[in-house]
DNA sequence: TCTGGGGTCCTAGGACCC
DNA sequence: TCTGGGGTCCTAGGACCC
């Protein structure tokens, strides 16, 4: 059996951990430019402010019901999670953290009774050690689980279960599903259940009925997959450890329109420079980059444009020069004059371990008393690291970022790193 | 005027190989 | 006049997730 443990409204419940006086009151957080709403609390909800609303659209209904806005504060955020996890790492031994607020347990040989005792108390703990409240949801696959949960967060007979727990038996799975919404199944977005509706499956049930064929035909594999695990079939492997990743990308919308070259490239250049210390903080080298360019395409009155391209880079690297000139060389190639640009991004690709890849062919050729080319390169690259790291991120930054940064972000609403710097440190009276 | 960021998986088509 | 079959790699794009 699997349970997932999903954290209500996350972003929301951290800002109230450190401000309790905000537990009844509507509150929001915000995404980075302070562009949409990410996170709501129940009350918010029922304001019906939706998921992903831009703020200042909002921005009457937030005075007038004295909503409280929050800027993102992911520093925060990450290390709540770090907390949450940690707590239900130690209280079970098969754990897949699954996302910043959810994660996975695998049951091996208990009964559902004592799952549901498990789990009781690891919500318990978790609210009264960190703060945070989570839904519980248990089933016999992962897709289920989350069904569960989707229950658990409704509230759906609250009797049967402790609060904030939803548990599927296996003899009850498929009655269990003729309530739930195939739009709320776990892997079914907005296009597909649109497409579902228009052949008139509206539950998860229905769609659990549907013949392998037409759902591998219509959905392809991936959905095919969903409807096993609605089954009670496992499809969807659980991944203990921690996969290593496949891409990395870095991409910001500019606070303001950008339309020179050369801010441009300073913009892509600071981009680069940040998905080249991720790859290096995963331990590894790129094979491919690529970036793209787009204009604000909410905007009606000016010209829109659009383009991506990416190119195979000779040698695998994590090397920030390497990476932001073949980022500008790409940028040069798909930058247009004219147009208001609004966001650009990042990404690399085609990831490999730092330690598998080849040395070039000529590395050994070098005289003696000089380093090859690549032992050099990784010395700078961890000596920047370290600097950023010890220092305050950006004390050291490569000169094609540029010093301007006109493109840079707003965040008027950011509440203090309580838990991550001293100076931010709650104090108690 | 203002509309997020970071990921995964899958499919399809074209170029190229033998 | 007749023009195969089985691959890989690359790139782009679309769906999904949180």
């Amino acid at each position: 059996m699997y349970a997932v443990v999903d954290c209500n409204n996350f972003f929301v419940s951290c800002e109230r951990v450190f401000r309790p006086d905000l537990n009844r009151s509507p509150v929001v957080v915000l995404s980075n430019n302070d562009g949409c709403v990410i996170s709501r609390s129940n009350e918010a909800k029922r304001l019906g402010i939706p998921m992903g609303a831009p703020a200042f659209q909002y921005e009457e209904l937030f005075k007038k019901y004295n909503v409280r806005v929050f800027s993102a504060n992911f520093s925060l955020y990450g290390d709540l999670s770090q907390r949450v996890m940690k707590i239900i790492v130690e209280s079970a031994p098969e754990v897949e953290i699954y996302s910043i607020d959810e994660a996975f347990i695998k049951y091996d040989g208990c009964s559902f009774r004592q799952i549901i005792a498990y789990t009781e108390l690891l919500r318990k703990t978790i609210l009264k050690c960190i703060g945070i409240p989570v839904s519980i949801g248990i089933a016999s696959t992962k897709t289920l689980a989350k069904a569960a949960n989707e229950m658990a967060k409704k509230g759906w007979e609250t009797k049967k279960y402790p609060e904030g727990l939803y548990g599927i038996s296996a003899s009850s799975e498929q009655q269990e599903l003729v309530n739930l919404p195939v739009a709320d199944v776990w892997g079914i977005g907005r296009k597909l259940s649109l497409f579902l509706n228009k052949h008139g499956i509206y539950t998860a049930a229905q769609l659990a009925a549907c013949e392998d064929e037409w759902v591998k035909k219509h959905l392809t594999f991936s959905g095919l997959k969903t409807v096993r695990e609605l089954r009670g079939i496992e499809a969807v492997p659980f991944e203990e450890v921690y996969p290593a990743k496949k891409s990395i990308i870095s991409s910001k919308s500019f606070g303001s329109p950008v339309s020179s070259l050369q801010e441009m490239r300073e913009a892509v250049a600071s981009f680069t420079s940040r998905a080249a210390e991720k790859l290096r903080e995963e331990n590894e080298v790129a094979a491919h980059i690529g970036v793209a360019i787009t204009t604000n395409f909410h905007s009606k009155h000016h010209k829109q444009y659009y383009n991506s391209q990416s190119l195979k880079l000779l040698q695998p690297t994590a090397h920030t020069p390497e990476l932001i000139s073949s980022a500008v060389t790409i940028l040069d190639r798909i930058y247009k004059e004219g147009y208001r640009y609004k966001k650009a991004v990042v990404y690399l690709f085609g990831l490999h371990d730092r330690y598998s890849i080849q040395q070039g062919m000529f590395e050994n050729t070098l005289p003696w008393g000089v380093l090859p080319e690549m032992k050099k390169k990784n010395k700078l690259m961890s000596m920047v690291d370290r600097l950023n790291r010890e220092m305050g991120s950006g004390i050291i930054h490569f000169a094609r970022e540029g010093v301007s940064k006109r493109w840079y972000q707003k965040r008027k609403k950011v509440s203090p790193k309580y838990t991550t710097r001293w100076k931010d440190l709650p104090l108690v009276r």
